[in-house]
Formats: C-alpha cells, structure tokens, sequence
DNA sequence: CAGCCTGCCTACAAGTATTAGGATAAAACC
DNA sequence: GGTTTTATCCTAATACTTGTAGGCAGGCTG
C-alpha cells in the first residue's frame, strides 16, 4: 500500500486549519485521520495523543503570532506601537480564530517556555518602552495590556458585540486610544 | 427499585458544582450519572441533552452572577460601584471558576434574551451613570471595561500572572484605578 | 383498588481515544 | 543488488462518551 506521507508538521497544520474552520475543541485525532485518508491509529506514528496534537497547534498559533508581532513592531514606538501590536492580536484573531484560542490553551511550564510565549511578552513589554513607567508599573500595566486585548478580541470573537451598535471596529480604536491615554497619564497613587 | 429523586434543578446544582472542581469541559452527562449513583439514560429524563444541560448551567451561572451584582452595585455609584462590580465578577470567578466559564458559553438569541445577560448589562451601563459620558461613548465604554474585567480574570484563570511579580491582587486594584482614571477623562477625538 | 404515568432500567448504535502487535514499503547498509 | 532495519500503516481490542428505543414497576390519581 502506498503512504499517506504523513508528517507531524503536516498533521498539526492541518489540524490548525481544521481549528480555524470548526473550532479548536472540534480538531479530533479522527477527524484528521479520515482528511488524510487513514486509519486512527496510524497517527499515533506522529503525534503521541490528542494532548500532544493541540500542544502543537498551541505552538504553532504562538509562533506566528510572535512573528507577526515581531514584524508589525518593527520601527515602531509609543502609540503606533500600542496600535500595531493590538491591530496583529485581533486581525489574527478573526483570520485564525481556532488558532487564536489554541493559543490560549494552558502549557505546561517546560513548554511555555520553548514556546514564542516569552517572546510575546517581551514584544509588550516593548511598547511600554515608548512610555514612561516605573519596573512594577511595567508589569502592572502589561497586565492591563495584555487582559484588554484579550478581553476585547475574545469578547468580539464570541459575538458579543455583534448585536448592537456602533460598528465594532469603532470601539476598538477608543479602546486603543484609552489604552494610550492611559499610559501616557498613569495614575500615581 | 427506589427513586434516586433526580430533578433538572438538582441535575443542574450538581453540574455547576462539578464544573467548579474539575473544568466546565468536563462537566458530562455520565459523570453526574456515576454521582447519583444512577445509569447513563435516566438522566435524559430530566435533561434533553447534554447541551441542554451546559446551558442550564450557564443560565444559573448568570443568575447568580447578576444577582451578586446588584446586590454590590446597590447605593453605590462612580469608582466605589466600578470596584464593586469588577469585585463581583473577580471573586465569582475565582470561588466558582467552571461556573464563570460555564457564563461564556455562547447561547442562542432566545436564550439569551430570556437570561440574566441583559440584567448585567445594564448593571455595567448602570456604573457608567456616575461618568459623564456621550449615548454612544458609553457603549464603547461599556465594551472597554467588560472587556478588561473578563480578560484580566479569565488570565488570572488561566494562571497568566502565576510565575511573575508583583502580587496579582496589586495589579487587579491599578486597574480598577486606571479604568476610573480613565471614564473620568474620556479621550475626546 | 385499578390504572396510568414517570423515573429508572437494559440493550443497542455510533463516535472518539488509546494500546498492542502485525505486515510491508522505503531507506540504510554491506 | 541483496539484505537488514526501521518507520508507517494496518487490524484487533478495550474503554468511555453521547444518544435512542423500549420495558418494568413504584407511587400517585380516580
């Protein structure tokens, strides 16, 4: 019998495909094996489980989105940065929305730190540069960061917003121009 | 044969407790079975499926968080009920952490409406009442702050803030402050 | 007390995850 | 080039989940 030539590269982009289009919760050993024209227990070749498999399309929707973050950062500073960087979270969001919640899925620690996670972070913590906050403000306020994006993306995602106005796309630059208003006047205690 | 006397509701109070302690994704129709000390089938009497079942749960988890709500957000107005409500929705979150997610789920437009979702909307216009803000800059106020309050609890959740400095407890506080510093200076484009 | 309904049951079908072990195509080696 | 090895795919089997169909009997209703 001829192979499938098969490969965890390709399996795990397929299943960060499968994720975009029904779901991460939907990407089943099963489903990728019946895609692939195979039999179930033949990925057990390439991906060790089910946990392994989504483990990877975590990996993988991190890697791009450091990538992209890298790339839209670059040259970058203050509020164009705040923009940019919040412009790739959402935009990869809606293009990727399996993967975006892949990317949210809780690593175990050895694996969040091989994971472009790190490199997130330090991509956040690089627009902070642009303003001017004390080491424990910093920290602070990549939370805020960090909680607004994902709140926002995550909210909209969900359709939360979906039936009322004003247009989406609206609220999201006054929350990124509150998000600058924000840093630029931190509030000292 | 005696009756396990099973209900919808206790069916229900059983889920929302089994959500709390082992994941929302885990709550199953055969776990609460193995808990009533009763066969799979028999709990489709009571439940239609086990959709039906995730949904009550959200709906109770709703209910409950609204009727918190209200109780903190009574007598009180500006930054006083801006830190009651995010409280509200903080130490739910953490005393009850499948029930908030369970809350997320993502109902259809009937069950929605007929929930206790648009009680909590209005408790979050309700807070915004004590900031002096356009009929169309509330609604983007309104997205803002549900956002940041989901995203900051649903990263705690998650563990975000567990392997980093400062105490999380110090940032949820700068951010109720930067969300009150914020409503009061509205940026104006 | 007779009958009916409801709450629980058994039996079954289908989907998913996972392990064990076998067969063979493809690659590696002499 | 032939042989050995390895990796890829297979069948078989177990277990767990959801869900449907239909049966039996305990307890309420007339």
């Amino acid at each position: 019998m001829t192979r499938a030539g098969i490969t965890p590269e390709r399996l795990v982009q397929a299943g960060a495909e499968l994720a975009d289009s029904v779901g991460f919760d939907e990407v089943t050993i099963s489903a990728l094996a019946r895609q692939f024209g195979v039999k179930v227990p033949s990925l057990y070749s390439h991906v060790r489980n089910s946990h392994d498999l989504r483990t990877r399309i975590a990996l993988l929707a991190l890697a791009e989105l450091a990538d992209r973050s890298a790339a839209a950062m670059a040259g970058r500073a203050g509020k164009d940065a705040l923009i940019a960087l919040g412009n790739v979270y959402r935009d990869y969001a809606r293009e990727h929305p399996g993967r975006y919640t892949a990317a949210r899925l809780r690593l175990d620690p050895q694996a969040a730190a091989a994971s472009a996670g790190p490199r997130l972070s330090q991509m956040m913590r690089a627009v902070l540069r642009g303003y001017r906050l004390g080491e424990i403000d910093q920290t602070h306020a990549v939370r805020l960061i960090g909680s607004t994006f994902h709140g926002y993306i995550s909210l909209e995602l969900a359709g939360g917003f979906d039936h009322s106005s004003p247009d989406p796309q609206q609220s999201w630059i006054r929350v990124l121009d509150a998000l600058d208003a924000l840093l630029r006047n931190w509030p000292i205690e």
